[in-house]
RNA sequence: GGGUCGUUAGCUCAGCUGGUAGAGCACCGCACUUUUAAUGCGAUGGUCGCGCGUUCGAAUCGCGCACGACCCA
């Protein structure tokens, strides 16, 4: 019957699968093959930072007895005595088996390991003829039996779609991997306590919403059973934070997932990480301010420098941050247009017929600056740069500007080419508000499935009273692209989303 | 949505104008007590992404599809 089963086995499965099942049929056999009773003592990272500086004989004198655990990731048999390479979360450790160091027969189990088994070590620091800090074997135990074989040694898993969706495989594998994530912890990590640090709460607002809004785009839509009702998953968290502004937290922060319906990309991930924040009592020069130091310390903190290496540029963030206007920035980037080509809709509409660009016909002045300023402009900002006086008509949340309505108290950020964040001193003249939610729904109407909805509850809010405030939101997933060099979003997110695997 | 490139052993890749499928590593066996891409010898391993077509004959040529990477809107 055995025979049966291993000739099924080797049909559906590769060899070498087959092979490794039959060693964790054989452990099984023999008593409990996934034991659970070991408990490390020692880290390989940090054995290497307190004891590498010791020479072989100081280490020998001192007999540092330790334990560790991890994935074997390399095993090297010579006879009676092996070299293998242990791996866990902080680096790797070299261990020195030898036959006669360990219990009668635990040197023949040892061999017939394979890479990527999870074990457990006991032994004694030493260095070994090449000046290699390692552990002397003395006790070693298989915890856990892998049966897919891991990529081979030298190329290691190069596949950019196997390193996405066998991101665990990625992560054994590839160093640089594991260090843009614990870059992006870190990165997290330090927001989170910057704005702690400035007196700003975190809290969590609702994903499911009833109506999306805060953001102009395509909501994914979902429906609750026992309610009967369709929801929206969030596009942004905004209009619930200012909710809290009005509620009296007048400095709140989120670090939320948000989400939205649109194509993939590599700078477009269906859901993706955003810090948003908000302060009362401040504009949007607050938080352009805010911003630039919060960056300049992040760089620091987690590179070590201001120096930032992204795609063959370095980029010094200590130097102070470029400021313009969206009609600045256009001019400046386009010798054959000037001033009164932006002036009307009619001139604007020649340079986009020049361009190129798509126009609908439902398009005012203000949306078709943002055309020209995103096709000509928003590429070529590579050095860090706040774009501000953004248009009215495609801000509809935004505080309109004192001296000209035509444009609201509004920036975004970019660097290396891309948009970072965007932030403005927020609309609380809720007349204004419902105003601009009227004209969104028209928008939709006619069409825009990525207009807002009139969220009424919002205007009551902002009609109980909404002291004078700023806000931001600034892309992560992004923000960590550019900190650790990536091209795509894809490598900074663990999971990114893949179509389904045929 | 459009274009370009890719998909061959577990992994990394060769395979020319069509003629019985290859290497290195891994795996299996043997040897080996300081290796680190260990080494030496030997063996095993394939629905060439999927489908249709052309042909005496297709990994190779054509068409379609799937998935991926990059570029463009």
């Amino acid at each position: 019957m055995s025979e049966q089963k291993n000739s099924k086995i080797m049909q559906d499965e590769n060899k070498l699968i087959a092979v490794r099942r039959e060693k964790l049929a054989d452990i099984k056999k023999k008593g409990h093959a996934y034991p659970n009773d070991f408990r490390r003592e020692h880290y390989a990272q940090p054995l290497v930072a307190e004891f590498d500086q010791f020479d072989k004989e100081t280490l020998e004198n001192k007999t540092v007895r330790v334990s560790l655990a991890g994935r074997l990731m390399a095993k090297r048999v010579m006879g009676k005595a092996s070299f293998a390479h242990v791996q866990d979360m902080t680096g790797r450790m070299q261990l020195f088996v030898l036959r006669d160091n360990l219990p009668e027969g635990d040197y023949q189990t040892f061999k017939g390991w394979d890479i990527g088994d999870i074990i457990a070590v006991e032994g004694v620091l030493f260095k070994t003829k090449t000046d290699e800090l390692s552990v002397r074997v003395s006790s070693i135990r298989l915890l856990t039996k892998s049966l897919q074989p891991l990529p081979e040694k030298f190329h290691g898993l190069t596949d950019q779609e196997q390193r996405y969706r066998q991101r665990y495989v990625d992560l054994i594998m590839n160093e640089d991997s594991r260090q843009v994530f614990k870059i992006r912890t870190q990165v997290i990590n330090f927001i989170r306590q910057y704005l702690v640090n400035h007196d700003f709460m975190e809290v969590e607002t609702p994903m499911m919403h009833v109506i999306p809004g805060g953001a102009t785009a395509k909501p994914f839509t979902t429906h609750h059973n026992a309610l009967d009702m369709e929801l929206f998953l969030r596009i942004a968290p905004e209009l619930y934070l200012k909710r809290l502004i009005v509620g009296g937290f007048e400095r709140v922060f989120e670090i939320n997932r948000s989400f939205r319906n649109e194509g993939l990309s590599t700078r477009h991930n269906p859901e993706f990480t955003m810090l948003e924040f908000y302060q009362a009592f401040s504009d949007y020069k607050d938080m352009m301010n805010l911003t630039e130091q919060m960056l300049r310390s992040l760089a620091k903190e987690v590179l070590g420098q201001f120096i930032v290496h992204y795609q063959g540029e370095d980029y010094d963030l200590e130097k102070p941050f470029r400021r313009m206007t969206v009609v600045e920035s256009i001019l400046h980037y386009n010798d054959h247009i000037d001033e009164s080509d932006l002036a009307t809709k009619e001139a604007a509409l020649g340079i986009t017929k020049r361009l190129k660009i798509p126009v609908e016909d439902s398009y005012g002045l203000g949306k078709i600056q943002i055309e020209i300023f995103e096709k000509t402009v928003e590429e070529n900002l590579h050095e860090p740069t706040f774009i501000t006086e953004y248009p009215t008509e495609v801000s509809p949340l935004a505080r309109r500007n004192d001296d000209n309505p035509f444009v609201t108290d509004r920036f975004e950020f970019f660097v290396g080419g891309r948009e970072v964040a965007n932030g403005f001193s927020e609309l609380n003249d809720s007349e204004d508000q419902a105003e601009r939610f009227k004209q969104q729904v028209e928008v939709k109407e006619a069409g825009d499935d990525e207009a807002m909805h009139y969220d009424a509850d919002y205007i009551r809010a902002l009609e109980i009273g909404m002291p004078p405030t700023a806000g931001e939101g600034i892309g992560i997933d992004r923000l960590v692209m550019f900190l650790t060099n990536s091209p795509s979003i894809r490598d900074v997110i663990l999971f990114p989303h893949m179509r389904l695997e045929s």
